[in-house]
DNA sequence: CTCATTGGATAGTTTCACAATCCAATATTG
DNA sequence: CAATATTGGATTGTGAAACTATCCAATGAG
């Protein structure tokens, strides 16, 4: 096990010291093993977590907060890891502003119907995906049934290879293995749309 | 033509009047007809305005600074509809942190290269992608070529449906369907997503 | 013994997105 | 017509988020 002072722990990651000190403050990397008063020990599982904590910032775009409760439910042994995953999603529409009535939440409802998808009357999914109908109507642009069953289906395909891809060997691993996969493959994901758009209309026109 | 002054405008969008006099100070609502010096006339293109700028950074999650270039795209006359498209795309993946080597760039364009898809070697896509990739890789978490797979392919199965629902017929409407759809869009792709993963775990175990 | 370094604490900075005040020029009301 | 209220524009203030810089006492190396 390699070990290392704070210096050079800000040296293999590429981080100030400064920074380092920040997360170690707002909880976001476990303090260091104490050698004296003025001394402290970190080793490669910091330079793994800083790691991941500047993945989680600026790969996934979350904000301090949900990097600290992504990390939190990584090292929470009582988690299972889908109960894991469950923690990243704080963000997406908040429930500010246009709020959904309910001929949206009926919308979404009868979209789940469709593909045969269970959903809890309760779920946060189902007021954020209202939400985000009711802006798209609200601004003249709703999409059609045939649309959202598109989007429907292309995300079962993920879904379905998103879990696959998972073994339950090691609870830790696993539990950070589908962090990692479910946060850091958004952005892949939207890309991946853009660039589809782009040949989709190529081919259609010119 | 309904005319309004500005408290008018404040009350039919929510928002508080010194909210406004920012959006017109930072160019994302353009300023109201005046009349003589210490009044002016805002109509219901005001009000649009004002609610599109809203979902942007609500629900689309864009800071202020790129809500103002996806509308200035959407005003643009000299821009195609997709042309336009691609002024959104300012954030994802930040060119900054873990940048990516030869052999992620080499990944994507086999990728690419496999679905037939087309990539300017200097496309920003590309570099966001394998950046994306490279923090996969070195957290320990790289996704196999099936599961990059078959992300393109739901990318491809959205993006088809994505642009075959745009007209051509009035150009500035159909530049801000495109926008509208391509940023709305995408957290309801994104929460799709994440319930598919939760209905096919559920399915694959208890 | 001297002195640079370390970890911890505290305070300062920058950016973003507003929110509050102030003011002179009008409208409106009595 | 005078008193009051409202408006648009300019300037300044605020609060959160994410760092960044300074200070300091305790060390450990030379």
């Amino acid at each position: 096990m390699i070990v290392m002072w704070m210096s050079e722990l800000a040296a293999r990651t590429g981080l100030p010291v400064p920074t380092i000190k920040y997360y170690l403050r707002e909880g976001l990397l476990p303090p260091g093993e104490s050698v004296g008063a003025t001394r402290a020990h970190y080793d490669d599982t910091h330079v793994r977590r800083l790691r991941l904590v500047r993945a989680l910032i600026e790969v996934a775009g979350l904000r301090l907060e949900d990097v600290r409760r992504v990390l939190d439910a990584i090292d929470d042994e009582d988690l299972s890891w889908h109960e894991a995953v469950g923690a990243a999603h704080t963000r997406l529409p908040s429930p500010a502003g246009g709020a959904a009535d309910e001929s949206q939440r009926q919308r979404v409802d009868e979209l789940f119907q469709r593909r045969g998808w269970e959903l809890s009357p309760v779920s946060p999914h189902r007021e954020a995906l209202a939400a985000a109908l009711a802006s798209l109507d609200s601004l003249g642009h709703p999409p059609s049934d045939d649309h959202l069953d598109t989007y429907a289906e292309a995300a079962a395909l993920i879904g379905r290879k998103d879990v696959a891809g998972l073994d339950e060997s090691d609870r830790a691993d696993a539990a950070e293995h589908a962090e990692v996969s479910t946060l850091l493959l958004e952005p892949v994901l939207l890309i991946l749309r853009r660039i589809a758009q782009e040949n989709a209309s190529r081919e259609l026109r010119g």
